[in-house]
DNA sequence: CAAATACTTGCGTGTTACGCGCAACCATGC
DNA sequence: GCATGGTTGCGCGTAACACGCAAGTATTTG
């Protein structure tokens, strides 16, 4: 740590190995960090003075420089990516009832347990469970979801297994024949599916035929069939698109839902209904 | 600012409008900073403490929590909107020869035209690739990397298709039979390999059989193969797979390849070399 | 209706990170 | 060789943070 012996292994450096040494002074250390930053996501003052062999001080002027440059966003003890302004497809969208997507998600990721495979769709209340997932092991988890792909994708303990297709942006996960077709060749034992709106009778409602497509398919590519959906869902059909859901099934939604959303579901035979 | 007055009005409250009188405390705050972060892009604790009528220790403690639930992302004084970055401990794995792997990334996104579908191998140097194709339009991207995907992903002109396959965590890929099966239904203009080794008469090195499997058939895929390498992979072979390379292809490196590495690859009559 | 329980909030504590000024240092150019 | 501008490390005071405690409130239970 001593500042004075640095200072005499620099001087005292050889000519010869004039690339290996003395490189990275100021301007190329800060274009290091904002890489480093788009790249990682976020860094840590103390792990890039480690590793950058500087001061945490020089390190503070780097980032305040490039935040005043709007290249990216100081957090407590370190920096990230600079905020995308706005998002106005999937922002507005998780921003809503996080609170009840959150305990649903917790709620699913009890019902599976050590040495399940299970099928996680696309969304972000799928996402909230993929997030409930994270430090469990010996699990299989079979996904079309850009969001719990990204939850789970540290995850040490669990097989992560992704369906191929395109991606569809609005809702950040991958549909189309290519999805359908890795789906033959995959079965679980459980199966979550979100719902952009939700009928007793008719099932699931959706943007896209290719999104009700896909989880027709899941659902008949698993044994229990949950379907998650807060109570903003319930008896709505924002779309035209439906997956009729035949098997037996289980509704989990939020005790904000009203008994008069709730009892055309508890009426039919085949389904299970419970507020997380 | 008397809290007793709010509580006189809640004290009140009939118990027949139970639903809506009776929050505005905690949960229902939590939600509206969400949704204030969600629109405004940042906001500041002190505000916050100002207008929602609370002492800044509230607001810390609700930033702590929506941070938890990943719904925000805490800078020093305030929060802002979550980009979607990863755990800041995923550290910096990625911290050698970045500038290197950037400058090959630009050069081979600059061969890619309008109209293109290519194909884009797992790796950290075929992120850089892909992030230099933020904004272009009329493509679409074929890959089994995490890195490429989480670059593209906000990409509105790019069609993104992404291989199934289980990942791969250390080189944030996704192989095996669904990534090879999915490959069997797609050709692509182009193709950019990476690779963890490269050796002119061996071909491609890497850690696994599973993954020069899929390169293998990556190549076979697409029309023009370009491998994309820095000079440190460059006459090395850390593990035991390899990837042979049939046809004619290009590779490309940094300048700070020596010729003793190069000329091997010179010498054959199917190979072109390219520093970036 | 009263007691018990869970939750929330404000305040005080110590800890951590921050910003700024100073002096020494290095790399340029004349 | 000397001067100048840019960089770096260090110490200081300040601001933001995390944690624990106690008081107050809402919800549940008998």
């Amino acid at each position: 740590m001593s500042p004075a012996g640095i200072r005499t292994a620099r001087t005292t450096a050889e000519p010869t190995g004039a690339q290996d040494r003395r490189r990275l002074r100021a301007r190329d250390r800060r274009a290091l960090i904002a890489r480093m930053v788009q790249t990682d996501g976020a860094v840590v003052v103390e792990e890039l003075a480690r590793s950058l062999d500087v001061t945490p001080s020089t390190i503070r002027r780097d980032l305040a420089l490039l935040t005043e440059q709007g290249t990216i966003a100081r957090t407590y003890g370190g920096a990230m990516v600079a905020g995308h302004t706005a998002e106005p497809t999937l922002g507005q969208r998780s921003g809503l009832a996080v609170a009840e997507k959150d305990r649903i998600g917790r709620w699913a990721a009890a019902r599976i347990a050590q040495g399940d495979t299970v099928i996680l769709d696309a969304g972000t209340t799928t996402g909230r469970l993929a997030h409930h997932l994270r430090g469990r092991t010996e699990l299989t988890v079979i996904t079309s979801g850009l969001t719990a792909l990204r939850e789970l994708a540290e995850a040490d303990g669990i097989e992560l297994i992704t369906l191929a297709g395109t991606l569809r942006q609005v809702s950040q996960g991958f549909v189309g024949p290519l999805a359908e077709l890795t789906l033959t060749r995959l079965t679980a034992d459980k199966v979550f599916l979100g719902a952009d709106g939700l009928d007793a009778k008719l099932g699931i409602c959706e943007a896209s035929l290719q999104q009700t497509a896909l989880k027709e398919l899941m659902a008949q590519r698993g044994g229990q069939v949950y379907v998650l959906a807060d109570s903003s869902k319930l008896g709505q059909s924002p779309f035209t698109a439906w997956a009729p859901l035949t098997g037996p099934w289980t509704l989990v939604t939020d005790s904000g839902a009203t008994d008069d959303q709730l009892a055309p579901f508890r009426a039919l035979p085949d389904v299970d209904v419970v507020t997380a």
